[in-house]
DNA sequence: CTCAACATGTAAGTAGTTACATGATTTT
DNA sequence: AAAATCATGTAACTACTTACATGTTGAG
């Protein structure tokens, strides 16, 4: 139940239509919790409905036309509720590192090549990562809001820095081993 | 569409029944694709459907007897096709960079009891590989399957220190945050 | 003979994905 | 007036989760 917390916060940093939120979602909050349209006006539906958010007024409702939401008391208490209470982590689950496992009784082939994407990919992804830093982080240290935003970018920096080394040792370790296939 | 995928590189390890696997997924493959019972029981029965996998000779199936599998040709050759085929990464989803980000609009207050309690989790998680990686994988090179697995291993050890390193370092940044509750 | 542990399964619900539908507004 | 873009939505499907059901085997 995290996607409908990830909209009021959304909400709470600026009120938003449906379309505005689906992009945010592609920057920004969705480097830690990607959604689609279809999830998010479903969900802006059921938060509209429990009454923790509400349109803002004078916008009448119709198909096809702009609707911005706004968080009301009982969503903003919602979400403190929310981000207090301890909640387990949830299980790994990735992909590559099942590939590169079932590589081991199936063979390596083909698998090189898609590790070399992915190294570029998040090489890519680091490099908007360092850029963000350096726009909107300068080194003095900002009001408390700012060095907490912060502190979710450098997991996002640390993260792709830790793929970037993974990928370029095991693509070292590939060219080591003996074509298996 | 990866379950079946860790199902199929499982029974290749070693034919199993579908406890044996739940067992198994519990460490091991669990530790970067987890899988409750009733998943693997429902996957089990799809994949002897498709013919990609089957029940050993001479057992005769009946509810609470055991049933071992074991993975035909066609299973072996869908393993090596979906390991060999690109695939992109999947946008990431971390429920607690999440609750971080949201305690920048609602306040901190509960969150850093739960920071810790993180902290120790992947301290014992990262304990737990290393003592893993000790005892399987000596610092002598062996076998070209020894060394993908031990580069697999590698990931869950690298991404645990990181979590630790990450959590230590936001709870410094907590203790000197003014309370914003 | 009862109880715990082993073993396999069913049912219902939630979350996320993919494909498509429809109206409004702006551009050419 | 056609096409592109903005904007909101529906429908169907797949994966995962949670709760429960049922039979088998071995220990005391």
């Amino acid at each position: 139940m995290s996607l409908p917390h990830a909209i009021l916060t959304a909400l709470l940093e600026k009120p938003s239509s449906g379309l505005e939120l689906t992009r945010r979602f592609d920057k920004s909050i969705g480097y830690f919790w990607s959604a689609t349209h279809q999830q998010i006006y479903r969900e802006l539906g059921r938060l509209e409905a429990e009454g923790l958010i509400r349109t803002l007024p004078s916008q009448q409702p119709a198909r096809g036309q702009k609707k911005s939401y706004e968080v009301l008391p009982a969503g903003r208490a919602e979400l403190a509720r929310w981000t207090a209470a301890a909640q387990d982590p949830k299980p790994q689950r990735d992909v590559l590192l099942l590939r590169l496992r079932a590589s081991a009784v199936v063979g390596t082939a083909g698998l090189e090549a898609d590790l070399r994407r992915h190294l570029e990919l998040h090489r890519r992804q680091l490099a908007e990562y360092q850029e963000i830093e350096k726009r909107d982080f300068p080194p003095d240290r900002g009001a408390p809001e700012d060095r907490l935003r912060h502190l979710v970018l450098r997991a996002g920096i640390d993260l792709e820095t830790f793929w970037t080394q993974w990928l370029t040792h095991a693509l070292a370790e590939f060219s080591a081993l003996p074509d298996t296939d």
